[in-house]
DNA sequence: AACTATCGCAACCGCGCGGAT
DNA sequence: GATCCGCGCGGTTGCGATAGT
């Protein structure tokens, strides 16, 4: 597209957080005038009397002011509900955010980012795909790196045949908690510390359910789910999160 | 107590899409 | 059809908070 000016070129404009006067003054605006009625976001600045860009007003009341934005930890039944949508969507993090009542894709992303990318990362799942990595294609870090060449040996098997099932199935993720034997929620796993599979080496098999097409194998009110429930304990090597 | 490393989140940046002209 | 414009999206960065040494 032929030369789009910058929206933030204009000088004199803050940068950076913001201070609680200027919330107040974008969300009076936004009180006040209502939801879009005659008004673009460019104008936002100007008409709530900031000196910012349009872009970063609207950005401020998205991630951050939006007054039924939801805050604090994610539940067990929101990291479910965002690997499953992951998995489906990939990194479409507005349509995830779509399904997560009051989380932005912000936050959707920044919590994907920090917390369950590493965790899958170190179970020898690729986050991407949310398959197993490819021992000779490990997309790991250093230290990942490093814990797979501690493992036994690589994985001696092909991957275990991908299922498909309905949310009322038995092989959903609390399937995965249960086999740990005790209390802790399904996602206690990604909560914790973080623990760490003995590599994707190891001798268990972790079996994902998800299969090559999944948009189009997987039906809107299906879910996908990490497939666990065949599997034992010692398998599955998550004694490691038990530390 | 001081320093360093790591984590987590808010905010920025650049690009693409779609509607308007 | 070409261009402009506003918006939204996804990736990345900056920095304060916290943990570890």
């Amino acid at each position: 597209m032929g030369g789009r000016k910058p929206c933030c070129d204009e000088v004199g404009l803050r940068k950076g957080p913001w201070t609680a006067e200027e919330d107040g003054k974008l969300v009076d605006f936004l009180r006040t005038r209502g939801d879009r009625g005659g008004w673009c976001w460019r104008d936002v600045p100007k008409l709530a009397g900031l000196r910012r860009c349009g872009k970063s007003c609207r950005l401020r009341w998205t991630n951050y002011l939006r007054p039924d934005l939801k805050r604090g930890l994610f539940t067990e039944e929101e990291i479910q509900l965002v690997i499953d949508l992951h998995a489906r969507l990939g990194n479409r993090w507005s349509k995830i955010a779509i399904e997560l009542p009051g989380r932005t894709d912000n936050d959707i992303k920044n919590y994907w980012n920090t917390h369950i990318k590493r965790k899958l990362i170190r179970m020898g799942i690729d986050p991407n795909t949310h398959r197993r990595f490819e021992f000779n294609q490990q997309k790991v870090n250093e230290e990942e790196k490093v814990l797979l060449v501690n493992s036994p040996k690589p994985p001696s098997q092909p991957e275990v045949p991908l299922v498909l099932q309905n949310d009322t199935s038995a092989g959903n993720l609390n399937n995965l908690a249960d086999v740990d034997g005790d209390d802790d929620q399904p996602w206690s796993f990604l909560m914790e510390n973080d623990g760490v599979v003995g590599g994707g080496g190891g001798a268990g098999e972790l079996t994902m359910l998800l299969s090559g097409d999944i948009s189009s194998s997987c039906s809107s009110s299906s879910s996908l789910w990490l497939k666990y429930g065949d599997l034992g304990y010692e398998d599955l090597e998550l004694g490691c999160f038990d530390d």
